[in-house]
RNA sequence: UACCCGGUGGUGUAAUUGGCAACACACGAGUUUUUGGUACUCGCAUUCCUGGUUCAAGUCCAGGCCGGGUAGCCA
């Protein structure tokens, strides 16, 4: 199959990155004999974020347009962080995003192959066991102006480092005792390689290979080698491990010197992460919010999370969109939080079932229609999708409006509801307000309103026009509901902007939750956690996992664009 | 003050590899509308600076400025 035909099914029209510029090139000069093999390779210690998104839709989607595939593979390479509970957290997340893996790997699969190609350092005087304490090893390193000294183990005999690296496999040593490292260069201008640290000893029990260890290979010396071992191609990976490419290369020209059957050296390519207005991505303070209660968990819709997102009811499909925009380069830059919005509501518009429902409830009485009688409407269930169909809607004497959409004394630009000013209620009749009516502190209870039998369905047959269409729920059949709204976490665009000595919490938005009760018409009876409907007029909200047969909880996933709110704001 | 990598509208990316700076979002102004939503139209840039090469430079060269990364037995 040519690459332009691939393109093309993928309906993908866009413009090659330089990454996808690399890989086509690759496979039209054969390069790889053709082949595209990526991978995805998180620590399983913690949840993924929309952040690793970006990284996975690039390995997954890159494999996916050029015929090749993509792995899975978990990096456990330090037993005392990770954990088995994310290892299936984050298959979740990754096959949430719509993605499949090829085969599912984890380093610790492969660490007697890395422990031979130890060994066959050693044996080439490549690497050496270092008996210099920790502190004394981060002193000796040098700094970033000044070149490192030797450990004075460095020269130590070959049959001497094979024998104390046998040992240190055999657990004779405590932990900290030795480490295995590559001899390179204590005076390289690149810190990466002035002897970097192979091997340590940790007696601890990994989630996998069990008590089967107590040596653990450094994610320098192991990456490479897994790449190369499960035949990556492309190793596409984040700017940070630009200077640790020279390293991984050194690795590999290091195990193939001498060697009849060369191992695979994979190119690793580098791209920006990126960052979001609003938005914290660091791992140690999505904890931080975690742990001292600022937000109620992993999944709260407000974290950046992909279980967090998912609640908060985005979809896949609006986050692979988003990513897509944003788009992939080696500059490191901060996307604005407006296009994710965007993104969400664009595929929400299209694929989200409309219901009415009332957040801030304010009565209304039909004066003129009879007390006792109800009437089912016919709703249009999504404008957008025809084949949505229909759905009935309960009209009675009372219903409730939105409080937003009356006002007393309406300014010039006011189109909605207010005394004695005609509107049309949503697919049901014209109302005219006749009488506000007060409690004792000159509060609005309720409106008093007549209505327009020739108007059913919410078309006037003398062609009258209104200016507003309002939504409504019927107060004897509508279905109360808790609500939760959220806002930014954060009140700055760069939660790490911070004044002085303080730290980004001081940045924390305090209005960032807030729940409120409200109605939502019955058709909505039963929906399942994760249900995603656009309250009209009023934005997009999901079904909470916290919803019960008894009591509905919505997320509000974001709202609709409001220019009449936007106007408001700048008077 | 070492090494590596970057710098194009407010934001994020393009520019057939030297040929009229394009797209999306945001913002502003309108049109349509039984959602003040959607859709549609219009507006919004001395390509970080200074020199140089060239008929022609965002693109090539030289120097500068600014930003990011790097001194774990973390990944």
């Amino acid at each position: 199959m040519s690459l332009e035909t691939q393109k093309s099914e993928n309906s993908k029209p866009t413009k090659l990155d330089f990454i996808r510029q690399v890989v086509a090139d690759d496979c039209k000069s054969g390069k790889w004999g053709g082949k595209v093999v990526t991978r995805f390779p998180p620590e399983p210690n913690g949840y993924l974020h929309i952040g690793h998104a970006k990284a996975f839709c690039i390995d997954f989607g890159v494999a996916e347009e050029y015929g090749g595939w993509c792995n899975l593979r978990f990096d456990d390479t330090n037993p005392v962080k990770e954990e088995e509970e994310f290892v299936e957290a984050i298959k979740e997340d990754v096959a949430w995003m719509g993605w499949r893996w090829k085969y599912l790997c984890f380093a610790s699969d492969y660490f007697q192959q890395m422990y031979d190609y130890a060994v066959e350092l050693i044996q080439k005087g490549k690497a050496y066991v270092d008996d210099l304490p920790a502190d004394e090893i981060g002193r000796t390193r040098g700094t970033l102006t000044a070149p490192g000294t030797p450990s004075p183990w460095r020269d130590r005999p070959v049959k001497e480092s094979l024998d104390l690296f046998t040992r240190m496999k055999a657990g004779e040593f405590p932990n900290g005792a030795r480490v295995l490292r590559a001899k390179i260069d204590m005076a390289h201008p690149n810190l990466n390689l002035r002897d970097p640290v192979m091997y340590r000893i940790l007696h601890a029990r990994h989630h996998r290979t069990g008590d089967a260890w107590c040596i653990y290979p450094m994610y320098d010396w192991a990456h490479g080698l897994e790449d190369s071992i499960e035949g990556v191609t492309h190793s596409l990976c984040s700017l940070e491990f630009e200077n640790h490419r020279p390293l991984y290369d050194w690795f590999i020209d290091a195990i193939n010197e001498g060697r009849p059957e060369p191992i695979h050296h994979p190119q690793q390519i580098e791209f920006a992460r990126f960052n979001l207005t609003y938005t914290l991505m660091s791992k140690r303070k999505l904890r931080t919010l975690v742990e001292d209660g600022h937000v109620h968990g992993w999944d709260d819709p407000r974290m950046p999370t992909l279980c967090g997102m998912r609640r908060r009811g985005f979809t896949p499909e609006a986050i692979r969109d988003f990513l897509d925009r944003v788009g992939v380069a080696k500059f490191v830059g901060t996307s604005d939080y407006a296009l994710l919005e965007h993104c969400v509501r664009d595929h929400l518009n299209k694929t989200a079932p409309r219901v009415m429902a009332v957040l801030n409830p304010l009565k209304v009485v039909i004066t003129n229609y009879p007390e006792g009688q109800s009437e089912q409407l016919d709703a249009i269930n999504n404008p957008e999708d025809a084949s949505a169909g229909v759905r009935p809607l309960p009209f009675g004497r009372e219903l409730y409006i939105e409080r937003d959409d009356f006002m007393e004394d309406p300014p010039k630009k006011f189109f909605r509801l207010a005394p004695d000013r005609e509107v049309r209620l949503r697919y049901a009749y014209f109302i005219t307000c006749q009488e506000v009516v007060k409690d004792a502190v000159g509060n609005i209870v309720e409106l008093h309103c007549t209505y327009d039998p020739a108007t059913r369905g919410g078309d006037s047959p003398d062609g009258r026009k209104v200016k507003a269409t309002l939504h409504w729920v019927s107060a004897a059949e509508s279905l109360p509901m808790t609500v939760r709204m959220y806002e930014h976490l954060f009140t700055a665009e760069n939660p790490e902007e911070v004044p002085d000595g303080q730290d980004f919490t001081v940045n924390i938005n305090p209005n960032s939750f807030r729940e409120v009760e409200g109605f939502v018409e019955p058709s909505v009876q039963g929906a399942e956690p994760l249900s995603r409907y656009q309250f009209e007029r009023l934005g997009y909200y999901c079904v909470d996992k916290d919803s019960t047969a008894d009591r509905l909880v919505f997320n509000r996933t974001v709202g609709l664009k409001d220019t009449w709110a936007k106007q408001q704001n700048k008077a």
